[in-house]
DNA sequence: GGAATATAGTTAGCTTTGCTAAGTAATTCT
DNA sequence: AGAATTACTTAGCAAAGCTAACTATATTCC
């Protein structure tokens, strides 16, 4: 008999939880303008500071070429800039723009309204359960 | 001051725990031969049954004519099979073939096989913390 | 110092998966 | 019977992921 406990049975309830919330997120996006993506990209720009192409698809988990368009798109919306470094003129050093920040503040809010919405219908304990798992998850991705 | 248990921080925590747990597994994807989306049809249709085409989109929170497609694709791979149902003949009935269910357990398996290690290294409390918090989460979206 | 190698980023081209709009076939309603 | 509705498909587009191949700069090593 398997006990709910499992580390399989809980690995796969996550799967799933993560896969519905995210689903459900990514429908707010349209709204902002901005997809899921290049406002993820753009809020590791403003709450990291300015990176290199390399730290930035690092951080995003995703190809260089992949983040050289992201960050060219966000470019020609005027959300972020590009310039080469002076140490190592083959560095790029990709920086949000005012608009940036804002436009990020807006979406993000816009896409995590329904969320925190439904958090504030929780008590205090199961917030207190999302928030340490939600920091457990970071750490275990940022670990393996 | 902000208090780190207030509702719209804990959104924020998990979108981005969930953003960066679902890229880390998406890369085991490719291994398995079959990309999350049919993956995760596949598995909808092998726990919860034959689906008409409009249940199974619902199910995956999807449009029809994607469902649509990621099924066609699913026939020709042999994994599912697609016959008219007889009381309404507009309908679709959607079944996982055999071979279906067996790669879906496979596919599952190594999708989750770096996590389910993750979640062996914590312990009793935390596991308990990941386990509640995705009930939490799956019942926040049923809701919703 | 100069050639070989390595690194950072871009470009080109492909795949998957979302979408909407428009079409077909079957059912239901009046 | 004809109109409206419903279920699904087809066509065509966009976003975002990838690899392979290219350019430009730095570094290493004779």
């Amino acid at each position: 008999m398997k006990k709910s406990g499992e580390a399989h049975v809980i690995a796969e309830r996550l799967h799933s939880a993560a896969i519905r919330l995210l689903r459900r997120l990514r429908k707010s996006d349209a709204a902002s303008g901005l997809p899921g993506p290049k406002l993820s990209a753009l809020s590791v720009l403003v709450f990291g500071g300015p990176q290199t192409l390399k730290e930035l698809a690092a951080a995003e988990q995703v190809r260089a070429p992949t983040m050289s368009r992201l960050v060219a798109e966000l470019e020609v919306l005027g959300l972020a800039t590009k310039t080469s470094e002076q140490q190592d003129r083959r560095k790029v050093r990709i920086v949000a723009t005012a608009l940036g920040k804002s436009l990020l503040e807006e979406g993000r809010k816009r896409r995590l309204l329904t969320l925190t919405q439904q958090v504030q219908t929780l008590n205090l304990g199961e917030r207190r359960v999302l928030r340490d798992a939600a920091e457990i998850l970071i750490r275990l991705n940022d670990e393996g």
